[in-house]
RNA sequence: GCGCCCGUAGCUCAAUUGGAUAGAGCAUCAGCCUUCUAAGCUGAGGGUUAGUGGUUCGAGUCCACUCGGGCGUACCA
């Protein structure tokens, strides 16, 4: 629909050639008497032409040339919007556009052929996913979803560092456990890792080993199994949720293949270091960031910009379009660093789009849960899918604005009942599911052939509900979230629940009884692909 | 102190990226099942969008300042 009015608007262009100089956008009115589609393009010109608004817009009214088995009213209103009214004929062919295409319904061709990197959770492996990381993982799996649903083929990527002090810390965290195990009197620092899950990682190398590793190094065998029992069980985790990864990327391999010196020299040979105190520091200022940071420390190890820069270096050189990062706010500071780095070299920083996460807070009715990794009183993720399962998991973290702090109330996401928003949406799924199956016995078909006698509010609504999902889907890549796809589920299984209500099916007359069998399979197709984006299931009964 | 994010109904969140009367759910109150799932529907109350100025046809949205919260502000990641 926005394609046509574009196109008859470039038309008109012949008589009023302002209209090239504005960004010409459509948008649906909030109430339905402002019409289906509205432009506030005569309020652009108004400046550039100094008239007043409702004259421009009457202006272009006239040079609009408008087919009138798409559009059949155009009016002027308020301050001078045009306001533009579908055709019966118009609205009945989304259903039957709804029907064709089924579960590729609201799926674009936008961006196809090109491909993008979505870059999330990346979580070091020093202990079990924490809700916080949930949220991550939900969002930038979903996020994925989205950018495939418009045409991107997706890689989703995890970038993890497998050395360093944190995982120095954990290497001792768990021999000091085993030592404890196999009963040395130890004390165990406060800023080691105190989580229940460094005692069972000692325990099973007790198990296995008895007690001959207590000479050992906390560098070898400790930290090595920690390591693989703590991914084994991150990948599980993520696995429940239904996220898969295709790519691992470990830090340590841009030192092995020469990324790092290579980036190093690069800098210096472009005038772009300098040392000073003993590192070598990054002008940053230079770069247009308000301060010069340090790259390589005085030891010889670089800082965590380094690999950063080299890392997205070498994901823009596998040849995405579009690489996107879902980072905690902690990262917040630093990305805009990493984004000059990258620009530094030469290489288009535009490509990268940063999601920043803001924080969880877990309350169960009033009680906030606290967390921290290296404490002991936090929810893992994995509590947490156990406790409220997969769904309520998926649809929640999608729920809000990933740039907003958000509150999980446990005891709502446990509910089975209309206070969780989840089953309301799945309700709706498995209520027209069981309709087909009732009609069945009544010998009543899905027909396209009379959808002209939906002429019932409820009906007009749904349908024009049903005919947003395209867009909600474009406008949830272009503002980089999910929020809003569930939003839009709610509103269209509430609109799906009046429509229920005031327009039955069985004991109506047959040819509106199978136009309204048409729109309520629509209605599911769009329910199941939404839920489908957001990585949540469609059940056909509950 | 400085930087980034945030502040919307009692609570949890939206608001098509500057548009028309700021919307939902929960909670509260009042109704609706001999009819395809009441896990549903209908209605009511509840707002100076933290505050003060500014920008313009038009501001929850942009700018400045103030107040309040979160995260940074390391030669930690």
């Amino acid at each position: 629909m926005k394609n046509y009015l574009l196109s008859i608007f470039k038309e008109a262009e012949s008589e009023i050639p302002a209209l090239k100089e504005i960004s010409l956008a459509f948008e649906k009115p909030k109430v339905a008497e402002h019409g289906d589609i509205s432009t506030n393009a005569a309020m652009l010109l108004s400046k550039k032409l100094k008239n007043n608004p409702r004259v421009i817009a009457q202006q272009i009214v006239n040079s609009l040339k408008i087919d009138q088995k798409v559009i059949s009213k155009t009016e002027i209103a308020g301050p001078g919007f045009i306001n533009f009214f579908f055709t019966k004929e118009y609205v009945t062919y989304i259903i039957k556009k709804i029907l064709d295409k089924k579960e590729r319904f609201g799926k674009s061709e936008r961006y196809a052929g090109k491909k993008a990197n979505v870059e999330f959770v990346s979580a070091n492996p020093t202990g079990p996913l924490t809700v916080g990381h949930g949220r991550n993982a939900v969002v930038g799996d979903t996020f994925a979803n989205i950018l495939e649903w418009v045409g991107y083929t997706v890689d989703r990527e995890y970038y993890f560092n497998n050395a360093g002090r944190q995982m120095r810390v954990l290497g001792d965290s768990v021999k000091l456990r085993y030592l404890e195990i196999i009963g040395e009197q130890i004390s165990f620092p406060e800023d080691y890792y105190q989580g229940e899950y460094i005692k069972e990682i000692a325990m099973h190398l007790y198990i296995k080993y008895g007690d001959s590793l207590k000479n050992e190094s906390p560098e070898g065998i400790f930290k090595d199994t920690a390591e693989n029992e703590i991914f084994f069980d991150i990948k599980k985790s993520l696995e429940n949720l239904g996220i898969v990864h295709k790519i691992f990327f470990n830090e340590y391999s841009l030192y092995q293949e020469g990324k790092m010196d290579e980036l190093l020299n690069y800098f210096k040979v472009h005038n772009l270091t300098y040392e000073k105190d003993g590192a070598v520091w990054l002008k940053l200022k230079e770069l247009g960031q308000p301060e010069d940071k340090v790259i390589v420390k005085s030891t010889g190890e670089p800082t965590y910009r380094l690999p950063d820069i080299a890392y997205h270096a070498v994901k823009i050189n596998r040849g995405y379009d579009l690489l996107i990062d879902i980072f905690g706010s902690d990262h917040s500071a630093t990305y805009p660093d990493v984004m000059a780095g990258i620009k530094a070299i030469g290489l288009d920083s535009d490509k990268v789009k940063v999601m920043i996460q803001q924080f969880v807070t877990i309350t169960d009715g009033n009680e906030v849960v606290k967390m921290s990794t290296r404490k002991a009183n936090y929810i893992t993720l994995d509590e947490l899918n156990n406790e409220v399962g997969k769904d309520a998991v998926r649809y929640f973290f999608n729920m809000y604005n990933i740039n907003s702090h958000m509150v999980f109330d446990l005891s709502i996401a446990k509910k089975k009942s209309d206070e969780n928003p989840v089953f309301y949406v799945q309700y709706a799924h498995a209520r027209i599911n069981s309709i087909l199956n009732r009609v069945k016995e009544a010998h009543l078909e899905i027909s396209t052939n009379n959808l002209d006698l939906l002429v019932h509010d409820d009906e007009q609504n749904l349908i024009k509900t049903l005919f947003q999902f395209e867009e909600e889907v474009e406008l949830s890549f272009e503002g980089l979230g999910t929020h809003r796809i569930c939003s839009y589920l709610y509103e269209l299984a509430a609109a799906y629940h009046r429509f229920n209500k005031s327009c039955r099916i069985l004991g109506t007359e047959t040819k509106l009884a199978e136009a309204r069998l048409a729109l309520s399979y629509a209605a599911m197709i769009v329910i199941k692909n939404g839920l489908s984006i957001l990585g949540v299931s469609a059940p056909e009964e509950m």
